[in-house]
DNA sequence: GTAATAAGTCAAGTCAGTTGACTTAATAAG
DNA sequence: CTTATTAAGTCAACTGACTTGACTTATTAC
């Protein structure tokens, strides 16, 4: 009575997964339009109006749409628009740092709700989670009082923290977090909310929460160059979140910046926020790190604009490489640091190298700025659930149960 | 009455869309697995036996599937395995190459039944075309002498061509092909041979080969890095080709080499076959030039071992940052050249620089030797229209026509 | 006023997969 | 050598999500 089988198959469908699909259909296409009545629901999604209606009326008894005032637009009966609810369900995202934790919880059109924020003791994974269930717990008070019914809608707990994830030994690289990597997290995390659990690196937050309320809403090929302490691109490919094979795609500060360098210099050693600390001789713990470096930048203080100089340099070839590779819509810059410095580097960074991106009829830049917002990690993160509930994916229409 | 909406989104799906689902999960798991009976079906695909007896039952009736002598393994009543029957599909792939084009006749379960060449007058598509006309004509004769019912079950016409694709101007790059990308290409072959025509380019192909027949078999995630006149990579993510924003995804012969290099020198100058056809002062068109070449490196010829030292450096480099991008369970080199070339670039390639894929537990090689034979591009322009017709895919569960 | 147009509902119909009991055919155990 | 057990596969009724086509309602154009 095995049920592990060596048989590699993809799983089979049924009108379970039919329905499924259509309900996520209908509320992706009202977060893309904001407002649509049942009539441009049908036309859109392809459905009959009759389907429409009648997943629009258990949607709305269930708490996730609401009608608004019918509006007259020519001809015909007026036509009664449809939005999302708001409170229709909630998230909540945790950003994990090296030195610091924040936590955020948003609704579902990813309105922040609640936040939070806590120091970390650094390589103490254990203290560390204490804190940090702590931190998730206010929050969770914090949204209770905002919302009687929140508690019974929370669709999961995203994490968020540098990766990359599951490499045994790659040196004591002072851009991981050694001591986290080995500690049992999702499962303290889980049995300590009793929540669903996800787990992505930062720049992949990064990338869903520009996706949710950022430059690449509605795209379906974007890619998020990340500059933190460290460096990553997290990819939206296909519409989606792309992983990988082992869950670390788009670890782009590793990436060696030249074939022929005997240094074996990557990305991450010249551009990140690391070297920039390094070069500026700063204490990356230092607790005004943040208002200081965003003082040097609106000041452009000359070592500061020389590091962005330079690291202009390594990240314009890094665009040029992700629109090679990856040909996406656009290259959304974002960024730990303050926004005059993600901004200083953006426009140190043009122009951009030729690239097959440089082709007739684009309407988006090829590159732009993201949010800077220190706490979009912890929004992307929070947004992981709620695009895993409501979200139209291909694994959301697939059978998981044994049907006998 | 317009039918161009502005709305965004994504298309709802019905019963048709389960049973077409449905319907392709069973020729995949049979294409993955060899043969599986109705219960080891159901098991695999999460469906109920029933339903899967249904299935298979239309699948046989319409020649797609076969059953096999009943096996006895223990207790119980001996299962009937099924098989794909591979005349149950046929499908023709071109290869459009600068001065030769090649097309093969495949059947259901990738193999080459009919080949032909034909030489092609350089930088003329209008008589290019006529040409390609006739090899696809003569495919066509040869495949009916061999399968009468064939030309009921083509399923299509893939065509594979170097990229980059819908790029206005792009200086006079002796990497393209510049007088074919404006003509109509596509349009002429569906008018001129009333099949399905679809579109890749040349790497993408030989991922798409790999993916049916070779050692990306049964992966979701491999990215084939393609070695010929230029140099792209094919890139199977999610267990389908990705082509991102424009068609243009995985151009990594375009990628600068270095952030600081003044010359904008890029992977293709230096690794590439043409750069190999360059620095040993070898014409590209010349009649035997693939016995010529395989003969060199069987030889071991100084010249060219010393271009494969060199090259190999700028692809362990290309193979790392596709690791660091992509996160791929294995990486296949492949390439125009002879299978004696290949091998020496692969030895030379090793041992290969530090990367993520550097983690405990992997099974596959990070890199591996692909096909080699010359065909294989054909096979996989033949292989996508196949995969259109019968993979799972997320798009095949859609509603495409208008419900009413 | 009346026709045209469009949103939305009603009620019956379709069909793919599900359910649960049943049949068939083999082997292990006593 | 009989019997219990196990597993493949079928039968027939059921379920439920979407479809169909006619109908109602509400607005504007002429």
């Amino acid at each position: 009575m095995s049920d592990i089988s060596p048989i590699r198959a993809t799983s089979g469908t049924n009108q379970e997964g039919t329905s499924a699909h259509n309900r996520r259909v209908m509320m992706d296409a009202l977060r893309l339009n904001g407002a649509l009545s049942r009539a441009d629901l049908a036309r859109a999604t392809q459905l009959t109006k009759q389907a429409v209606s009648n997943i629009i009326e258990e949607l709305e008894r269930d708490g996730f749409v609401v009608s608004l005032d019918a509006v007259r637009k020519g001809r015909g009966q007026p036509s009664t628009p449809y939005r999302l609810v708001p409170e229709g369900a909630f998230a909540i995202g945790l950003q994990i740092d090296r030195h610091l934790t924040r936590a955020v919880a948003v609704d579902l059109v990813g309105t922040v709700l609640v936040r939070a924020e806590a120091k970390l003791p650094p390589d103490d994974p254990h203290g560390g989670v204490k804190i940090i269930l702590g931190v998730v717990e206010s929050i969770r008070r914090d949204l209770a009082a905002i919302s009687a019914l929140s508690e019974k809608r929370i669709v999961g707990l995203g994490v968020a923290m540098p990766g990359p994830f599951g490499l045994e030994e790659f040196g004591d690289n002072k851009w991981m977090m050694p001591a986290w990597q080995k500690y049992p997290l999702l499962e303290t995390l889980a049995a300590g909310t009793g929540l669903d659990i996800s787990l992505q690196n930062d720049s992949a937050a990064c990338a869903i929460a520009e996706r949710m309320v950022g430059a690449a809403h509605g795209l379906d090929h974007a890619v998020c160059l990340y500059v933190g302490y460290g460096i990553g691109a997290g990819l939206i490919l296909n519409g989606e979140l792309y992983r990988g094979g082992s869950g670390n795609a788009g670890e782009i500060g590793m990436a060696l910046l030249s074939p022929r360098g005997s240094d074996g210099a990557v990305l991450e050693h010249r551009a990140s926020l690391a070297s920039l600390y390094q070069q500026l001789e700063l204490d990356p713990s230092e607790t005004g790190l943040y208002d200081h470096v965003a003082a040097l930048a609106l000041a452009e203080d000359p070592a500061l604009v020389a590091w962005v100089r330079d690291a202009a340099m390594d990240l314009r070839w890094s665009v040029q490489l992700i629109e090679t590779l990856f040909d996406p819509e656009t290259v959304i810059l974002t960024s730990g640091a303050p926004e005059a410095l993600a901004r200083l580097i953006v426009e140190a960074m043009l122009p951009l190298p030729l690239s097959i991106a440089n082709r007739p009829g684009r309407t988006l830049p090829r590159l732009q700025l993201g949010i800077t917002d220190p706490w979009s990690i912890a929004l992307g993160a929070a947004a992981e659930p709620i695009g895993r509930a409501f979200d139209p994916r291909y694994s959301a229409i697939l059978k998981t149960r044994s049907g006998g």
